[in-house]
DNA sequence: CTGTTAGCGCTTTCAC
DNA sequence: GTGAAAGCGCTAACAG
């Protein structure tokens, strides 16, 4: 039914060998038989069928990727930068979601396998013991994305969770911030925002700061924020910053103090993680930790392409690294020493 | 290297046909065969290859799906719906995204095709005149979605943009908005927004609104809906409504109310389409049409797979429905004659 | 019920 | 440089 390669090579004349080394840019094909079986392919409107060059040359040109959830923003746009970068090199997408459940990611690893993906894309640096096991004795290239660890299973490519939350704990307690609470995701729970979680709690050790019935546990949702919100007022007045795992949370927090008419941040300073586009939208822009989920999926795509070309694992680990955004949310008063609040005293 | 059905049927000492059936659930063999079989498989840990099949079997058991965006959360949650139930069926999904250009789409379907998919879902019903041939010729199921068409390619599974559209400004203007603008996505113009847009015309022709200098064009994010109300307030005063083309405006146009202290809806109802989550958790909340995007890429899966299964074409052109959400971003008095008016009138 | 035999459409030695 | 041939691993008749 199809046209074929055989087909196109009765046509031109040539072996079936000829038209393949044609298709895949050969060099050891002369320049005019190259241009006949160019020509026929063009009048027979000849399409290989990657199947069968799958099985021919063990080479699917398929990338299989699992992300927790494909409509939450962060992993959607990992994915897009993955995609874009996979599409200019010929390379195409297979996606599995896993709904934050590290069994269901070995199962559909376990699958994908079975289409002989050419690499692997995985989100975060926390699986089952199954999974690594079969992705590594699978030899294709992997690269675990959105955090980081000494003990990939191959390649990462991520930012350090922890540091930054713990980095801009310390920023906002130089702003002045001192009664901390810790928003922190509920369910789906996962190492990254383990590690954001961590992080935070970190810092607050290194300040002296005081956690006891600060750990707020909510959904990672809207809702989820106004519930912090909620259990802040409930808490304690004199709680001055709520720093939550995610944006979402954050945003959820905001909108809810505008319901309930609390400063932000003459009262409660929020601030969040990630960077969403509506952190910068909303009133008060939310001070958030950035990163360039994008740029960090090609780059997993181009880590991925170098492995795929014969380089070594670990020069496959690369830290993307991240970026602390100080906006309206949280305070921005310099109150160390010979800063602002000197300043102040002179006037 | 790996282990081939061969090495099973070998080892079960039975024909690799054989081995087949059994993976493939095929109701002539005897128990106790497929037992010795099955035990064989699970020694060996044999794991079929499913590129193979899928040239053998002329099956892949791939679904093919083009989006605009993968990061934009409306797409990404009808593919969440339509990878959760393709996943249920033993589908998996290789997806590509096309920037909201059909010429991009177009070049994707033909990469595609050449990796035999059983089946394509597409975004929306606008496509070049290429993409329709290669896709009616390739000769499998296809779904368009998010939309309706009286022409679709094969199945279209999508609600009526026009017509919801048109539905809201009605009910708004029942509600006693008066004054309309449209705010209209003016980058990645696209079917969808494009009969979002119409409908809104449609409707303020129907109540005889002028609505010359009334088309505010923006791009679709927050940054387009704050120049919007911008737009507005340089318009006219007199305007009390803006109707966004989606939520991300709207939610733009709120945030921007705020901070230029326009009372919402006092002084400017918003609108906006397609109910994303910060819909509901904005200030005030907002009214939008919304639509079970999960539940449409759900459904286009199944209707996907019935015709898979041999079902005739037509037979999956399903409309989804909208649903018109009032919130407070809008008035809510009933100013229609025979209801609250009226009843203010007698009390 | 089950073994055998052809392919599926392409790549890849291996000679010429 | 190029043709011929031997698979890649599996499914699908076709006999028995």
């Amino acid at each position: 039914m199809s046209v074929t390669i055989a087909d196109v090579a009765k046509l031109a004349n040539v072996g079936a060998g000829t038209v393949s080394r044609v298709l895949n840019g050969s060099k050891s094909v002369s320049e005019e038989t190259r241009a006949q079986v160019l020509a026929c392919i063009q009048q027979l409107g000849y399409r290989p069928n990657l199947v069968a060059r799958g099985l021919a040359a063990k080479r699917t040109g398929m990338v299989a990727a699992i992300i927790p959830s494909i409509g939450y923003t962060q992993h959607a746009e990992a994915i897009q930068g993955l995609s874009d970068f996979l599409h200019e090199h010929g390379l195409r997408l297979m996606i599995g979601h896993c709904g934050y459940s590290a069994e269901n990611e070995a199962r559909i690893v376990s699958d994908f396998l079975e289409r002989r993906p050419d690499a692997f894309y995985l989100t975060g640096t926390s699986h089952t013991a199954d999974t690594r096991r079969m992705l590594r004795q699978s030899g294709i290239p992997v690269v675990e994305a959105a955090n980081l660890t000494d003990d990939p299973i191959d390649c990462v490519v991520g930012y350090d969770n922890f540091d930054a939350a713990r980095q801009v704990v310390h920023l906002l307690h130089a702003r002045g911030h001192r009664n901390i609470a810790v928003a922190t995701s509920l369910h789906d729970p996962n190492d990254r925002t383990a590690a954001r979680r961590d992080g935070y709690l970190a810092a607050c050790a290194d300040l002296g700061i005081d956690m006891t019935e600060r750990l707020i546990a909510c959904t990672n949702s809207f809702a989820g924020g106004a519930a912090a919100v909620a259990q802040v007022a409930r808490l304690s007045p004199a709680i001055d910053l709520l720093v939550c795992v995610t944006d979402v949370i954050a945003v959820g927090a905001i909108l809810e103090c505008q319901r309930r008419g609390i400063a932000v941040p003459g009262q409660l300073g929020v601030c969040g993680f990630d960077d969403l586009p509506i952190a910068a939208a909303i009133n008060p822009a939310l001070t958030t930790i950035g990163v360039d989920r994008v740029g960090m999926g090609r780059t997993a795509g181009q880590v991925l392409l170098q492995r795929l070309g014969g380089a070594a694992a670990m020069s496959g680990s690369v830290d993307v690294g991240f970026d602390i955004r100080e906006h309206a949310s949280t305070r921005s008063e310099i109150s160390a020493p010979g800063e602002g609040a000197t300043k102040e005293l002179r006037e």
